[in-house]
DNA sequence: AGTTTGTACTACGTCACGTCGTACTACAAC
DNA sequence: GTTGTAGTACGACGTGACGTAGTACAAACT
């Protein structure tokens, strides 16, 4: 048995082409020549070999297409945030954390006061939706789960 | 140019075999010959299979070994949380996450109401060292790096 | 001296990715 | 309608990471 570590991580060229991806907008997305046109600035690359990575997160589901003639106008399945926090969350789960307060403890110790703004904001912003009546993402995976 | 994703990551046994270290000890560790029996338990693997592993383990900096009169005696080089605190950061900074706020919000959207218990407890521990003339990791890094 | 214990080094199969080439197809221009 | 010209689909190759292990060889017991 080979390995096979459970969720799709990003190669580097996936990651740039991703970028592209969202440079261009959620809505607006990208045909494989215009990623290529882009990258081609910035180094010699093949029109074959953008299309063979949009192929590939397109299967990993990390982008979606939609067809526009004959070509294939490509989105990013998420915004890059949110793919970021996926992969954290995947992050802990797969390590088996089970002290969850020292590995978040540990994870402070390596950030920046400003960012520990941004986590008392994003923490408070939390805390006011659970308030109000509004239902947070989770709490509505939640719901339909059960 | 083949592709290079930043840090090292753990294939599922190499997470199997930390698995073991951890749960030997930091101070204890263990030999190969130690792995090796508590993994045979489960499966059928070769010695060599542990002894490799465990080899590349090193070389990746996430164990680090001392002699035992002719055999190896391996650590663990961080707790489970630590290496999954830094991996975490690691996808962070590796995926030019801009508007960390948002990740973060992200984050605590898949997060259980425990684990966010589990987060602002840590924010308070780190703010009341902050308070404290107690000085953290972090700190003093940020002062080393000055 | 023979057996055991342990390491070092080499090796092989597979998968993910970066990287393309080629074959084939629609559609447009002559 | 024949010739280009996008575009795609599919296959392929090289390399590095990992899982997996065999072999060779040194040290240590018996």
């Amino acid at each position: 048995m080979p390995h096979s570590t459970s969720a799709p991580r990003l190669g580097d060229l996936e990651r740039v082409v991703m970028d592209r991806l969202w440079a261009a907008g959620a809505t607006e997305g990208a045909t494989v020549r215009e990623v290529h046109e882009a990258l081609e600035q910035d180094r010699d690359i093949a029109y074959t070999t953008v299309m063979t990575v949009l192929d590939r997160l397109a299967k990993k589901e990390l982008v979606t297409r939609e067809r526009e003639g004959r070509a294939w106008r490509y989105f990013p399945a998420d915004t890059r945030e949110a793919m970021t926090a996926q992969t954290m969350r995947r992050t802990m789960d797969d390590m088996d954390v089970t002290d969850r307060r020292a590995a978040l403890l540990h994870f402070l110790d390596g950030a920046s006061s400003a960012e520990i703004d941004d986590l008392k904001a994003a923490l408070a912003e939390v805390e006011a939706r659970a308030g109000s009546g509004e239902e947070t993402a989770r709490r509505l995976r939640d719901r339909l789960r059960r």
